[in-house]
DNA sequence: CCTGATTATGCACAGCAGTGCAATACCACA
DNA sequence: TGTGGTATTGCACTGCTGTGCATAATCAGG
């Protein structure tokens, strides 16, 4: 096609060149990617290929100054490479499609102040939604996204009771769970695996496994340690079971704390999992299902989540009712807790 | 401020808001925030109070339809929630915004026919470049984003030698050295476990194992089973090690293949790795240093393919040289091979 | 105080697409 | 052929920002 020559690695093509071609008025290009907009069969068809021959795709960020939405929502994320994260990312991402949204991510790359820069970025794209997945914005800034009409959800963190809408799972119920299934497997000395990280999720769980156990009439040790991550886990186990009275009873409050943990126990403790040392953890990720470790732990709801997000978003849920949701962390059975 | 109670949850404030709020034109708002206009620090005071008030922030998108930068860049991937993609995902974010760029999430969500979607998606959305790290867009498509002055940047994929930048990183290397560990180690028995994926990198990686075996004189076992995934490995493992004569070195293009391959082979076979059976895997994911598995590996050099593909989007390099470029994957020694 | 040079400001337009409104083409029917 | 009604089409405007150009303001220097 020699008539597209004009196109050398320049600029996109739009609907002016489109109408040009096909020798109609550029509304008419316009109508034909509208949905329920009156063009005849022939106009279109001249349309179609003509856009087709020039390889014409609307433009959407111009789309986004005349609609109301953009079809952006942002995802506020660090660690993202973590095995639960990057989990959230995949099914928000994949949900959000699924209602012709496009998701858009910003690493605040665990970098606490990069959060508002974060936001910002949500604002200048003017995004439908702004999800959060970890980071805590400063409440100045989620009023700005609220009064600029832009829905914010939490997810996981309870900060602002008032404004954004917030999903939570369950973290009381399923830490209180889990003293219960040390409980029943006979164990009489507890301890806590926490990261220094201080979210509230993470704290939530640790506070609860202690609430628990002091109603029950125990102590518990807690360690609060470095990063979310394995390595913390495995150093948590070098304090806790160097120690003259070892715990029998592990609660991790995350998967890849327990992971690090279990190993640490094992191979260099040369701990019986789980007859010597009980260990549970929390999130399911799928490297807790695998042989070598075949974790019990709780399951985080991770597509109900993004169900819940992207109805939120819609806007379906309209009433202060509806605001705040909190789901069920239900317990994975596998083999870390000895048989009752 | 009563002013403000105008946007009740309605839209964005404009620069016209400012302006009006701050008593100058809109072009001086425009200007303040231009790097390098020519505003008076009076008037850029009056516009940066007035836009803190109103919570301004400069519409980007509208930005995108003047400049000849959207800033946006689109990452098509699949299984997103897979530890190198993920890796990658965190990577490629991170320093996208290190050069004032925000990244597009594009979820083929593994349907092969979605990349299509993906990549109109890029289109729509003017990004200023499209980087495909799983799938294989259609060539026409690819010919539309370079038409349109879009860059399209391939992650180890060498599809299409014509057009798109691509960036490898040496497979065949990698493998021919996987096998010289596994004759330094005294193996004689060869396996290489793959999945039914197929994509250039996995069947690189196999082919060039099987070529080196061959060169020495040796045979080799090939499995091609189920996706990239941990299960997968297993599977095979049980599949090779069930045999009447079990290989002795196992090359798993992929660490995921391999984890799942030496937890079958451990738990269920009882064999001894490295004694009775050596390992090695390939991306070097964060599960393969973990005590269980201290993987011998080969590590995708994430951070400099990210800078890579950054410098690529920039444009910094121009001439055909710098279209594409291979980068080494080195190996890391771990304990899943017999020293010596 | 005046002149020339420099800087700051505003106007108006471009960039792209969607839509209300009015004008036109089309169809069926008498 | 005429008429009423409907389906299409085009015009022109909106949404928001960046920028060339012309004009106004400021400044320095004599």
């Amino acid at each position: 096609m020699a008539s597209r020559s004009r196109n050398q690695g320049k600029s996109f093509t739009s609907a002016r060149e489109v109408a040009e071609r096909a020798g109609v008025s550029r509304s008419a290009v316009s109508r034909t990617f509208t949905d329920g907009a009156s063009v005849s069969a022939a106009t279109r068809h001249k349309v179609l290929t003509a856009a087709e021959e020039l390889g014409y795709h609307v433009n959407h960020l111009a789309r986004g100054l005349i609609r109301e939405s953009s079809g952006i929502v942002c995802l506020i994320v660090a660690d993202a490479n973590t095995p639960n994260h990057a989990k959230m990312l995949e099914t928000l991402t994949r949900h959000l499609q699924a209602v012709n949204k496009v998701a858009m991510v910003i690493n605040t790359a665990g970098d606490h102040e990069r959060v508002e820069r974060a936001v910002r970025q949500t604002l200048h794209y003017r995004a439908d939604a702004t999800v959060v997945l970890s980071g805590t914005p400063p409440a100045s800034l989620i009023d700005t996204c609220i009064n600029n009409g832009q829905r914010v959800i939490l997810i996981n963190r309870d900060e602002y009771k008032k404004g954004p809408a917030i999903v939570m799972v369950d973290n009381q119920r399923a830490a209180r769970e889990a003293f219960l299934m040390f409980r029943r497997a006979g164990c009489e000395k507890f301890a806590v695996v926490s990261s220094s990280a201080g979210t509230p999720s993470l704290t939530g769980r640790e506070t609860a496994f202690v609430a628990a156990a002091k109603e029950a009439g125990f102590d518990v040790s807690v360690v609060r340690h470095g990063p979310t991550a394995y390595v913390s886990g495995s150093e948590a186990a070098h304090m806790l079971l160097s120690r003259a009275e070892r715990p029998t009873a592990v609660f991790c409050v995350t998967d890849l704390l327990a992971l690090g943990f279990m190993d640490a126990a094992r191979h260099t403790f040369a701990l019986d999992i789980p007859n010597e040392l009980c260990v549970v953890g929390f999130d399911d990720i799928p490297e807790a299902g695998w042989d070598s470790y075949r974790l019990t732990t709780f399951r985080q709801p991770v597509e109900e989540i993004a169900e819940w997000v992207v109805g939120a978003i819609d806007g379906k849920q309209q009433g202060a009712a509806a605001q705040s949701t909190v789901l069920s962390a239900e317990p994975v059975w596998r083999q870390s807790v000895r048989p009752r």
